[in-house]
DNA sequence: AACCACGATGGCATATGTTG
DNA sequence: CAACATATGCCATCGTGGTT
């Protein structure tokens, strides 16, 4: 049996990219004439018409939208094999990391990760953007290095997770609040009035279903999108509030720099279930 | 090593189809 | 009808494998 003519995916690859027999060919510096070969080539190898005319150009079939991401993948891995093995020179890498970050890890790890970047690789920019969803897309299609935050769904098999940290809950008042005073308990806590964090604006979250279990309701006086409104919200009235925290972190790096804000004491600086900020396990942060 | 046959590939020229 | 994009016929070139 011969083997298929393995050269046929990266023109494969160029073809759907482009969509067009033309511009493929210009980017493989072939001629129209040889890409249209080729293309004929890929049709009869995978018996499938890959690319049909639809007016002055070509749209891809349902198989070529399928094999699109796989030999994407596949020929970014042959090339990968086939370049001259070069050690990372750190000191010397001059680009851009964008990190996408869920709320709270630039104040968290911004600071030592920054010392430590401009130590080894001065020439690096970090760029640290909000992570508004979990959507995986801006990985796949490379606006986004690396992302870090809670593991939800599916990731797919071209992106690479790998546990930096767990972090907790930990409850936030303003200095000199009544709660302050006396034994945490769990009605203690679930009493007055809340401030609910909650990226996709909605009016519970995991504290609410661990409550309840408990037997207990709260009362949402508000719904901010992250960590700084309600730490803002918290240090200027009698609201309480949840942080996330990493419990990597030793200290109160995070919370000491709200000035007016007093971290809840005891039990109360962790929820009854040890639970992470998005799901009701402790999960750890996936570096992507 | 030199030669030859064969198949694969690509370029040129041209046909065909679509759009404005 | 012109312009553009794809498909195809024909030919040249190149690489490979077999033979001498």
């Amino acid at each position: 049996m011969s083997r298929p003519d393995l050269n046929l995916l990266v023109t494969l690859d160029v073809l759907i990219a482009e969509g067009s027999v033309a511009k493929a060919a210009r980017r493989l510096k072939l001629s129209p004439s040889a890409m249209s070969r080729a293309l004929a080539r890929l049709r009869e190898v995978t018996g499938d018409p890959l690319l049909v005319r639809a007016g002055r150009g070509l749209v891809p079939t349902p198989r070529a939208i399928e094999l699109g991401t796989d030999v994407g993948r596949l020929v970014k891995e042959a090339e990968a094999v086939l370049r001259p093995a070069e050690r990372l020179d750190l000191k010397r890498l001059t680009r851009s990391f964008t990190l996408r970050n869920s709320d709270g890890f630039v104040e968290n790890f911004g600071p030592s990760l920054l010392a430590r970047v401009a130590e080894e690789a001065p020439g690096v920019q970090l760029r640290f953007v909000p992570k508004p969803d979990k959507d995986s897309a801006p990985m796949r299609e490379g606006s986004v290095d690396l992302e870090t935050g809670v593991i939800g769904g599916s990731t797919g098999p071209e992106v690479r997770a790998q546990a930096l940290f767990r972090d907790r809950f930990v409850g936030v008042v303003r200095s000199g609040h009544p709660l302050c005073d006396g034994k945490i308990t769990a009605a203690r806590f679930a009493a007055g009035r809340h401030i609910l964090i909650s990226r996709r604006g909605l009016d519970r979250g995991p504290i609410d279903d661990a409550l309840e279990l408990a037997g207990l309701t709260r009362t949402i006086a508000t719904v901010v999108g992250g960590f700084a409104e309600a730490l803002a919200l918290a240090r200027g009235s009698d609201l309480k509030t949840i942080q996330a925290k990493p419990s990597a972190c030793t200290g109160p790096a995070f919370l000491a720099r709200s000035e007016g804000s007093g971290l809840l004491p005891g039990s109360a600086r962790q929820n009854r279930n040890g639970r992470t900020r998005a799901e009701p396990d402790s999960h750890p942060a996936s570096l992507r």
